[in-house]
DNA sequence: CATAGTCTGAGACTGAGTCTCAATGCAAGT
DNA sequence: ACTTGCATTGAGACTCAGTCTCAGACTATG
């Protein structure tokens, strides 16, 4: 399967699971799943008014807002003061990241399976404990990127 | 060791640790530090106003954010909009928390130790590779608690 | 007890994120 | 093609967690 069909699948997932919550896959909410495919990290708003100058804040807002109800995109909150989004691990692969605290930086990581494996195990054990109903987990490191240590 | 013991102790630490930074231990932030200790959970501005009502939200921060640069405070981001500060883990001992997407509540646990170990050094491997120097790491578990199942 | 520097209270200010509402777009029928 | 009803969008006002400012209170030290 090439890049192109790959892509052309996801925005069929995505216009799909849009018709679930009674939502419509327009431009605007395209160009914002365009812009998370194709950045490989996590984006913030000012990312995305840099790459889509004429969409308003108030509807990338929505547009994100509209995305995450449909379970299609993910905030993540980095060392800095901004959140940042990204597609939903169902529609990418399940990862991590490194968070630069001194410039907000995120880089996306994956972690090796039997790792994986180990965590979930042990989360599993400990969230029933607690009577707690574990959804996803997240585990960030935080530190410094290669550009500032 | 009784518990009062051990809290005098804390607080010898703090006075220490804050004088390293020339800042002194006063009376405010005492009580900032009493309150994370006897919480015994990551705590927001509102948690403070509420046990605290008359210090001010500017002391409030700024004592926060003194603390924080001395290394005896960390930020914690839940599910909600707020953030969160909890002690600094070389004076607790390194845990993780539960956080409700719905009411926004954080639970602390602690995971096995072999399970620690694991993912320290896969961390390790990781950011090594990346170039990236980690100074911690934190592994939140997102889902409902057990009073809002 | 004077002096200089630190800390605090009160409230103005900032800006990420939300809300409102009029205008536009879209689907489905006629 | 046209209309009708509803969903979506653009523009900007608004909210409020968090920051900044500055005058006054406090504290260490001589």
């Amino acid at each position: 399967m090439s890049a192109q069909e790959m892509t052309d699948d996801l925005h069929s997932v995505v216009a799909r699971r849009l018709r679930v919550i009674d939502q419509r896959y327009t431009t605007g909410r395209r160009a914002i799943v365009d812009l998370l495919v194709t950045a490989g990290h996590p984006v913030s708003i000012g990312d995305i008014a840099e790459r889509l100058p004429r969409l308003p804040r108030s509807s990338a807002y929505r547009h994100l807002t509209v995305l995450h109800a449909a379970g299609l995109v993910r905030r993540v909150t980095a060392s800095d003061e901004f959140t940042r989004f990204e597609l939903a691990e169902d529609l990418t692969e399940h990862h991590h990241h490194l968070l630069c605290v001194n410039c907000g930086k995120v880089i996306d990581v994956t972690l090796p399976a039997d790792f994986e494996r180990h965590a979930a195990e042990a989360i599993g054990t400990l969230a029933d404990a607690e009577g707690f109903q574990a959804h996803s987990h997240r585990l960030d490191v935080v530190g410094l990127c290669a550009g500032c240590r």
